[in-house]
DNA sequence: ATTTCGGGCTGATGGGTCGTCAGCCATCGA
DNA sequence: TCGATGGCTGACGACCCATCAGCCCGAAAT
């Protein structure tokens, strides 16, 4: 009868639970890591789509029932994996901010956010890929997370335009959020669709330099360099 | 609309068949056109994973077996919309190929240029989202469809930057088809997040103008207007 | 060492969707 | 009027999802 003693009062309210409420030990942890292991590789090889809830707990040796108990579904699993990317996505913002955007430089700055950012998408493309489809599908869980990560890098990218505004020349009214969140879409853009430029013959350092020097231009004001 | 004598064999193999082989007729391609155009109508207030072939067939006054031998599947139907609407893009092409890209016409044709491409986009958005979404997953058959269209401006963009590649001094090697495609691409991701750009406080007018002068520094190599 | 107890796990199951097929209905030419 | 062929559908088997009652197990307590 007596349901509420004093040794489980729910105190610390941001504690991992479990779907019955339980806080989960150490045993359950570890099967929770399992199966975030195992859907991070079954994402390399399966279809966000195809991902069935049974293939990954049985992968990670264990039953669907369990699955259901650390996460609601399939989503939230790759949600959690997706937070962790972001995190480190907030590498490529520091990296702006750290690189000179000053004179010459910048056309330098402009070739390597390309290249890292590229090498991210490469990196990470599985998640990347199911982040944008469950963005375009109306999921708002993913959609938050993925605005999270791209909103730090056009934040950081609009101060490097805010500071070279007077260099650049630009009209005072031109809205440094909105350039930088058009470059920060093209990259993303492309790099989602990499390989079907390959196949229509454009190379991807071509590609990359086409971006290079797009970006150099939208953040300087300039004209690129002729070579 | 050429009507063939339909007591003949099937000779011709292009010719439109029902999922048992046969040749429909009056009634059938009728019923095919209503299940058509239910499908484009539940598609604007209906998530595309959440579209059932029975309330399709049920709000074309027709049952689900009757849907299955027209289409092989949901995607097929939506498919047939989107090359009817790929059709009309090819408007947008020929738009860029009528318009003036010398000297500062080009910026005016630029502002065009994103001004129609975001028309079209929004026209078309409730199907255009579902190609990109199809696409990400994977789906050949709306890769292509998107290619297709996609393409055709791209195509249509670096005949006009290969046309001022002189006047705008940029290197020889420089491939303006990578060029162009970045740009389609840009364009085509900033119409899909629109909304979310909106969300941070960013107006479309402004993104309309940042990109307006992304491409015209991009296909005439020089500085964009300072007003 | 044994008991106890709660976290951890799963087999079995009901609800739901999908695509198919055998067979009934409608239309039209003869 | 009467086939004959195109058009349509009810019913069905296969499959997947998510849940829950109940078993297992290890560690703390005695």
């Amino acid at each position: 009868m007596s349901e509420v003693t004093a040794t489980t009062a729910p105190e610390d309210d941001d504690e991992l639970r479990a779907a019955d409420g339980r806080v989960p030990g150490r045993r359950g942890r570890a099967t929770r890591q399992k199966l975030l292991e195992q859907t991070a590789d079954m994402l390399q090889t399966t279809a966000f789509r195809d991902l069935k809830v049974v293939d990954i707990a049985r992968g990670a040796g264990t039953s669907p029932a369990t699955f259901y108990q650390y996460f609601p579904d399939v989503e939230a699993a790759i949600l959690v994996l997706a937070e962790e990317m972001a995190q480190q996505g907030m590498g490529l913002s520091e990296s702006v901010r750290a690189r000179s955007w000053k004179g010459k430089a910048a056309y330098a700055s402009s070739q390597e956010l390309v290249a890292e950012f590229l090498t991210f998408w490469e990196t990470h493309r599985a998640l990347l890929r199911v982040v944008d489809l469950a963005t375009l599908e109306g999921d708002q869980r993913f959609r938050q997370a993925r605005t999270r990560f791209q909103n730090e890098l056009t934040v950081s990218l609009s101060e490097v335009i805010e500071s070279l505004r007077k260099e650049a020349r630009q009209p005072d009214d031109l809205d440094s959020m909105a350039t930088a969140g058009v470059l920060v879409s093209m990259l993303g853009q492309v790099a989602a669709h990499r390989w079907g430029f390959e196949f229509w013959g454009i190379r991807t350092d071509d590609t990359s330099r086409s971006m290079a020097r797009i970006i150099y231009s939208a953040v300087s004001g300039q004209k690129p360099p002729a070579a």
